[in-house]
DNA sequence: CATTCATCCTGCTGGC
DNA sequence: TGCCAGCAGGATGAAT
C-alpha cells in the first residue's frame, strides 16, 4: 500500500502537527506492535526522516521512533482520541493524538537507538529523491545484475520507495517491458528510467498520493494521483498511447499491468 | 551470491 | 443467498 510518495505526504503532514511536541503517553492496543513507553515518556520529537517507505521519528537523544506501514498501516492524527478500526498503537502527544491503525498487521513500529537506526539506514537502497540519487550511483547498483527490472524496482536494496503500482507506472513511462533484464537494458533505456523514477514519485506527492484501498493521508483524506494512472489496475482499457489494450500478467507474484506494444523493448 | 516462493495477516469481491 | 478461491499498495527468510 503506502509506497515512497504515500509516506512522504504523510510525514510533511505530521511534520507540521507533531515536529516538537512532546510524547505525554503510549498505549499499546496489541502486542505485536510493542513500543516500551518508559523510554520514550517525556521525550521530545525533533524531526520526522523518510528513507524509501520506512519512516523515522527522531527524538531528542537521538533514538527514533520507527515505522513501517506494510501493506495497510495508517498513521493518523488528530486532535482528540479517537476510536479508529484497527488501532495498534496510540500515542498521546502535546499537540495532539497520533494513531497507528493496521487491518493487515503487516506493518511495523520499533524504538530503535541512534546506532540502529543507522544500521537499517545503511541496509536501505538509494531513496530516489534523495542526493544520494546520481545517475553514477544509478549506475552502479544496477551495473552487474541480471534482474527482471520489474525485480530491481521492488527490491528495496538498490533503490527504495517503489512498490508494485509505482513500478507498473514508472515502466510504461519508461517504455520497458517489466520482465526485461537488467543487463540487457540499453544504455537509453538506463536513462529513460533513472528519469522517469522520480518524475513519477514527484509527480505522485503533488497529488497527496495513490487511495485505492487503504490509504488515506494523516488525517483521513484520500490520495488523488488514482485518477493520473496510465496503466495498473487498467486490464482490457486501451493504452493512452497506442490504443492496445492493456494487460495484466503475474510477475515476481505481483500483479502487472504493462502495454505490450509500448513496453516491447 | 542471485533468484524464487511461501509466509506473515485480514477482509473484500466475483464467479459459480 | 452462500461459499470459496483469489486478490490486495510489503518484506523476509528459507530453499534452490
Amino acid at each position: 500500500m503506502p509506497e515512497l510518495p504515500e509516506v512522504e505526504v504523510i510525514r510533511r503532514e505530521l511534520k507540521e502537527k507533531i515536529e516538537e511536541s512532546r510524547i505525554l503517553f503510549v498505549r499499546v492496543e496489541d502486542s505485536q506492535f510493542y513500543l516500551p513507553s518508559d523510554m520514550i515518556l517525556g521525550k521530545k520529537i525533533n524531526k520526522l526522516e523518510r528513507k524509501g517507505k520506512n519512516l523515522f521519528l527522531v527524538l531528542e537523544d537521538e533514538s527514533s521512533i520507527f515505522f513501517h506501514l506494510g501493506m495497510t498501516g495508517r498513521l493518523l492524527f488528530s486532535s482528540r482520541e479517537e476510536p479508529f478500526p484497527y488501532l495498534k498503537v496510540l500515542l498521546g502527544l502535546s499537540s495532539g493524538f497520533l494513531s497507528l491503525t493496521d487491518q493487515r498487521k503487516l506493518g511495523k513500529v520499533a524504538l530503535l537507538t541512534r546506532e540502529e537506526t543507522e544500521e537499517l539506514l545503511r541496509q536501505v537502497g538509494i531513496d530516489p529523491l534523495s542526493p544520494e540519487y546520481t545517475e553514477e550511483n544509478f549506475e552502479k547498483v544496477l551495473s552487474g545484475r541480471k534482474m527482471r527490472v520489474k525485480d530491481f524496482l521492488l527490491s528495496q536494496r538498490y533503490i527504495s520507495g517503489i512498490g508494485n503500482i509505482y513500478a507498473s507506472e514508472i515502466l510504461f513511462r519508461s517504455s520497458i517491458h517489466p520482465e526485461k533484464r537488467t543487463n540487457d537494458l540499453t544504455p537509453e533505456e538506463k536513462k529513460k528510467l533513472f528519469i522517469t523514477i522520480p518524475q513519477v514519485l514527484k509527480e505522485a506527492i503533488a497529488h497527496q498520493g495513490t487511495t485505492i484501498r487503504n490509504y488515506v493521508r494523516s488525517g483521513g483524506e484520500q490520495g488523488e494521483f488514482q485518477n493520473s494512472l496510465l496503466v495498473y489496475g487498467k486490464e482490457g482499457e486501451r493504452c493512452p498511447c497506442c490504443g492496445e489494450k492493456i494487460v495484466r500478467k503475474k510477475i515476481a507474484s505481483r500483479s502487472t499491468y504493462f502495454c505490450p506494444r509500448c513496453q516491447m523493448g
